[in-house]
DNA sequence: TACTCATACTAAACCGATTTATTAAGCAAT
DNA sequence: ATTGCTTAATAAATCGGTTTAGTATGAGTA
């Protein structure tokens, strides 16, 4: 009905230019010696009538648009659902409103999504990138768009990033697990050669070959439909019986591993000790509660989004980048405790 | 650094107008009788300097955005983040991108994020909507924008909306319960004016109803910390011992009502069976599993964006309103199972 | 009186597209 | 030779803002 009011029909109203509207909406009224009466007057009308300008114009106009783009690997994941609704919240504190979407670790995807941000004018790219987009990386970096980068990063691409200590939090779960008796211990994960990955299993080598064990690794290709996760667990369980605990390399590998199990009877942690990486209401409620590398996800969107906002303050500024590695925590519970010949009886 | 090509770069480069350049990307080439020939230039270069049109200024004038926006109650719940995933997925093949936002159920919030969404100039608008902004809905409606709604619906407010049968959903979960022998049936949910919700409140009560037994009904309010969700909980299943069965109205309070029954060394389903709405990991894999009413999620999705399309697509066209019901499925697990003195020794 | 300077605004260009209205050229018919 | 009709293209207006460059007015001063 009502045709939107423009800042024309307010300049007309007033029998004033639309040019001394912009700038008193902009606070430049001082600035621009513009008398406090008039000022008051335009203030008054446009809270009147409930002007908003228009912030495509505004956007096209100046090239800000105060959105950030945020690419996670998939929304319906816990982990990136809950750091995706962290930082939206901070952002919609500071004025940012956050336009999100899943790349499925889909590197085609992902480049169009990089497009379709960037031609909306969005000021600044959060993402869990991919591989094989360091190009387009680079690019946008080049063009002077912040980039930070969380979970995972990109070798050979200079950005910020908040990522938490893979490496050493793996090498401890898997310590802990030797401490507790067990020998024959699984790695399972989804395959893929994403630096956050390619850290874990290190720090479950390393912690490995301290005690000259054996690293007994499946890599398991991710799939949107379950079942083409559970069969290939199925079969590598039920081949290698001698596995005496087992740990999981991201929450949704950790819930498809426990239905696993549960299929198959085996009771935890006599037959299979578990640990999974990233905490969990599914390992918090589970019988036994399953142990379990927390990560701190506060303040990884925490520090995301001030990271991303001190980038766009000083937009022109100093471009050095920060690398931010934050500690996880490992939740120890019963899934994962005491292991002895006498105690499995 | 090169400072992206636009329309009139293109039409320089060939000592053409842009506007001639405008009708070919549009397809209007014919319509127009541009000569082949000028036409096969055009399109080489721009494919050669890769040209992408401004969306920005496109939609500033055209009004169009091929953005959907979607309200969800909270993105970091699993039946929001599955539905809103399913949805972006959808949307994407259409060529519509979607932008997400959290309303917490916080109508002051919402009302923000409408206008936002507004003068992104979104094309269409898909929620869950909170109470109280039934003005602002009708706004939208009057100025010929699509919207959907989804989960719940506001009375008095003629949309196009997708639902569960809610009340047969619960009237049929409390008669499964009666049916198992259980008789002091409590429904534990969040507080809420919702339509969902008073639906599904009616179902318990009138199974009930029909066996002439009390109803045992407790609303908590809702809040992001969890533990003043837990704390009253708690309080309640102290007090109230003669329990010998909950409905929970959601998959969030029934994870809850879990952590608390665990917390208080309840055996289910001996000293009390649990029966929750949505189907969720953490139910399946609870032991004993957990009873679900398990909500179409696909389905959902599908129908909303369907039905979204359509709106879209005859824009102008007849204003009839589609309201969708779908019926749930109740999962019987052992979380439910016979209650008799016999059997429960 | 003429010249500078501050004050308080405003006209017009611009961002990058779409769309409306118009035109120039060529040909056929009157 | 004029009118009328295609054909093939274009100039200019528009969307709704921001920004640059400029103007009208009056006071102060040499």
């Amino acid at each position: 009905m009502s045709k939107k009011v423009s800042i024309v029909d307010i300049a007309n109203s007033l029998n004033i230019s639309k040019t001394t509207v912009s700038f008193i909406l902009n606070g430049r009224a001082q600035e621009k010696r513009i008398s406090e009466e008039l000022v008051a007057r335009v203030l008054k009308l446009v809270k009147e009538v409930g002007y908003k300008p228009n912030s495509l114009a505004k956007s096209l106009r100046t090239g800000k648009s105060n959105i950030i783009g945020l690419m996670v690997e998939d929304i319906s994941n816990p982990f990136f659902a809950n750091i995706a609704r962290l930082i939206e919240d901070r952002a919609y504190e500071k004025g940012y409103r956050i336009i999100y979407c899943s790349t499925d670790n889909n590197s085609e995807k992902t480049r169009d999504l990089i497009t379709m941000f960037r031609d909306r004018h969005v000021d600044g790219y959060i993402m869990a990138p991919p591989k094989e987009i360091e190009e387009n990386v680079k690019e946008l970096i080049n063009a002077g768009l912040p980039v930070v980068m969380f979970d995972r990063y990109l070798q050979g691409v200079d950005t910020d990033y908040v990522v938490v200590d893979n490496e050493f939090s793996t090498y401890n779960a898997t310590k802990h697990l030797m401490e507790q008796g067990y020998s024959k211990i699984a790695f399972i994960t989804f395959s893929s050669e994403q630096s956050q990955m390619l850290d874990r299993i290190n720090g479950y080598k390393n912690a490995l070959k301290d005690s000259k064990l054996k690293p007994i690794l499946k890599e398991i290709e991710f799939n949107r439909n379950e079942s083409l996760i559970i069969e290939p667990l199925t079969a590598f369980l039920k081949k290698n019986q001698g596995i005496d605990a087992i740990l999981f390399g991201t929450d949704h590998i950790g819930t498809c591993g426990l239905k696993v199990i549960k299929q198959l009877g085996l009771r935890v942690p006599n037959d299979v000790a578990v640990v999974s990486f990233d905490d969990y209401d599914v390992f918090k409620l589970y019988s036994p509660p399953v142990s379990a590398i927390a990560q701190p996800i506060e303040a990884l969107a925490d520090n995301v989004i001030s990271l991303m906002l001190k980038k766009l303050d000083n937009n022109a500024g100093n471009n050095t980048t920060q690398k931010i590695t934050l500690s996880t925590n490992l939740n120890i519970r019963e899934s994962s405790l005491q292991h002895s010949k006498a105690a499995a009886e």
